[in-house]
DNA sequence: AACGCTTCCGTAAACGTTTACGATCTAAGA
DNA sequence: TCTTAGATCGTAAACGTTTACGGAAGCGTT
């Protein structure tokens, strides 16, 4: 249960700092010469240059032993010596040998690596925050690094097609798997990574939802429980705050917020279903629109937590304080809705947890790993627990 | 200048949505059944088997030329007919051809890709704000696109040494090149990569300001404006909340929140300096803080906009309304800053821009591009703009 | 006719690794 | 002593690409 802001004192800090620095000002670029010091004269051009690293070969060369052994005994292979292969591990020790990726991945036609493509389109830029993503992504680089695989974060940018993105990714063999985001409700990506076959799994459903593996946040059962909260506190007019885009989450929102109502016995009024970017300034719009209806609504459910910030700003424009006048729940704790004020009334979910699900289920997809994680035949959704904050209330 | 929050009304949509969905609850792991369509009997496991893809020597064959011609061909050479190019390039396309990138990396030593480091601590989690680095991205992206460079976002989990990560990402040839950002003020990153001689560049500087290429925000600048707007406005006790860590910006804000000071003529006080973590926790530490001291500062600079919200909140708990009893500055303009209450004073700055600026700065220090991009000689500080919000006023 | 130059293309080596196959050696069993 | 099995290791091919080198053909000049 919500426990309030904790109420720890920091007492005043002397930092150390560089006395005499030059005054500045914020005109111009201001420029700090380097020292000469690593500086060729024309500047740092041609100042990198990669030296020869020690290969598998100059190991063998070190050993007088053949480069075969030599990989068997850094690969754990059962045929080597036992003393041979401490030489060995040591020599690699010492030396600093440390594997170069392509050779390997060119013998075994695979990278080691996984792909988390995170979109940063503005439409889903609640799921751009990377105060969800930084702990799922966490989540899932542990249990990566269990198997020796490395993560890459991959975002397309907002001036590149997705498509041709996610075509050359998959093309050049980067990355032996995917964790793809903010799952569209027809997502062309889906049927494309079927076809190629290249394991993935979706983080948000489609449309398809039988037909490929995904963990979603359980953006139906919140909405219920939401609505369900405000028609028990005697709310008739509820309005819904849902993304403008095609992302399934607004749909799957949408029919959790209409379940709500019917099971309050509650007529659904299209007009109360407001769709705006699901950010600050979304919230901001979503605000507006309520204050026109008439007679406004008397409480609203957002699918972002974000949206809450820009629909606190325009009611607290108009005077209409929410918590006090108006009831409010967003959708998911977060460092900001825990200190809004007031306090957000929203849900709670372990972002580690889910991204270790993610990766296992993956993995699982994964020949490579078939024996290690048991093979998920379903699509799982995630659940969340409600956070009583202070900006929900009891209908006038 | 700020214009305030855009008053787009958006109104009601009604979106469709699939109906007869199941009603669910949010107590327990949901499950939603797969098809059998795509799925063999034990589940996904070997589902996934990547098929050979087409090779330069498929071309080869396919158009009873040699391989080097086709090599030559797709790569743009000079000693190429125009029209066997054309022949080559059409057959690229119709048989799907996309390069291997291990053999051509494995060949030339080079990967083809820059990484961009991005802390996840929690002490720098206000860089690890997505709105933050996710236009950045985008400004290094559209750079590196040009020169047909693929673009990584490289995580390090809070439960890895960064060392360790650093060294698996350099040691495997991972990247051409890298971008770290979170600059400590002793940054053990920064000999590490001088000396494996790999091309970086740093988002802030450290102690050794002068031997790296860098760019850094102008905190020394922000600070020092804020601090003598607020002196202008008449105040005297002015605090100044900055990072707990050793992140090298803390040291560069504190070191021009003290110039500001003593071009106001006002004497320092350890006291007013506030170190917390820097997000809405933090902020509200700060809060705290201020409200203990006798007299309580009458103004507060923060590092970082996400303090904000938790220094509002701690206000709103005591019922001192910022703008009113007391001057808030923040430090950036964000969509958060922009539409709390009141909106934040802080400093505006493109963060496009600056990722543009970052990647041509790695370029220009890489010897494959040397003569794409001038040298750069020096570290830049980025210019910020300030914005007039309704946090800060003259002093009581 | 000899020569040089240009254009175009084929040959083959090389990048660093893994792995199938076979060779060698030792020890045990007949 | 001969055979067999196991342990250990070397050999060499293969992954897909780039590129130095040289050859062949065509053309113009002496």
């Amino acid at each position: 249960m919500w426990e309030g802001p904790s109420h720890r004192i920091v007492g005043g800090v002397n930092l150390t700092f560089a006395s005499g620095a030059s005054a500045g000002t914020c005109a111009n670029v201001r420029l700090a010469n380097f020292t000469e010091k690593y500086m060729p004269a024309r500047g740092l051009v041609n100042f990198f240059s990669r030296e020869k690293s020690v290969s598998i070969r100059d190991l063998a060369r070190h050993l007088n032993i053949s480069i075969g052994t030599v990989s068997r005994a850094l690969n754990g292979k059962s045929d080597v010596n036992p003393e041979t292969r401490q030489r060995v591990l040591q020599a690699a020790k010492t030396l600093g040998y440390v594997p170069n990726q392509s050779g390997r991945s060119l013998r075994q036609g695979t990278t080691n690596t996984i792909g988390f493509m995170i979109e940063s389109t503005v439409e889903t830029a609640e799921i751009g925050d990377s105060f969800f993503f930084m702990p799922v992504f966490g989540g899932v680089q542990s249990v990566f690094r269990r198997h020796q695989l490395d993560l890459v974060a991959l975002l397309c940018g907002t001036d590149e097609d997705p498509g041709v993105y996610l075509n050359r990714v998959v093309g050049r063999r980067f990355v032996d798997g995917l964790i793809i985001s903010a799952t569209m409700r027809e997502d062309p990506r889906i049927p494309f990574l079927l076809e190629r076959k290249i394991p993935f799994v979706a983080l948000g459903r489609s449309a398809a939802d039988g037909s490929f593996p995904w963990i979603d946040l359980d953006f139906e059962g919140t909405a219920i429980t939401a609505v369900t909260r405000l028609v028990g506190f005697g709310h008739k007019r509820i309005a819904v705050g849902v993304p403008n885009s095609d992302v399934n989450l607004g749909h799957v929102f949408l029919s959790g917020y209409r379940q709500g109502l019917a099971k309050g016995g509650i007529e659904f009024n299209p007009d109360l279903v407001l769709a705006a970017p699901s950010n600050e300034e979304g919230g901001y719009q979503v605000a507006c629109a309520m204050l026109e209806q008439k007679p406004m609504p008397t409480a609203v459910v957002l699918v972002n937590e974000n949206m809450a910030i820009g629909l606190y700003r325009r009611f607290y424009e108009m005077g209409i304080h929410p918590g006090r006048d108006i009831a409010v729940i967003g959708f998911r704790e977060s460092t900001q809705s825990r200190f809004l004020s007031p306090t957000l009334t929203c849900f709670r979910l372990s972002l580690r947890d889910l991204g270790i699900k993610l990766a296992e289920t993956l993995l699982s997809t994964m020949p490579a790993f078939e024996n290690n994680y048991p093979a998920v035949k379903s699509g799982i959704i995630w659940p969340m627990e409600l956070v009583v904050g202070e900006s929900d209330r009891p209908a006038p």
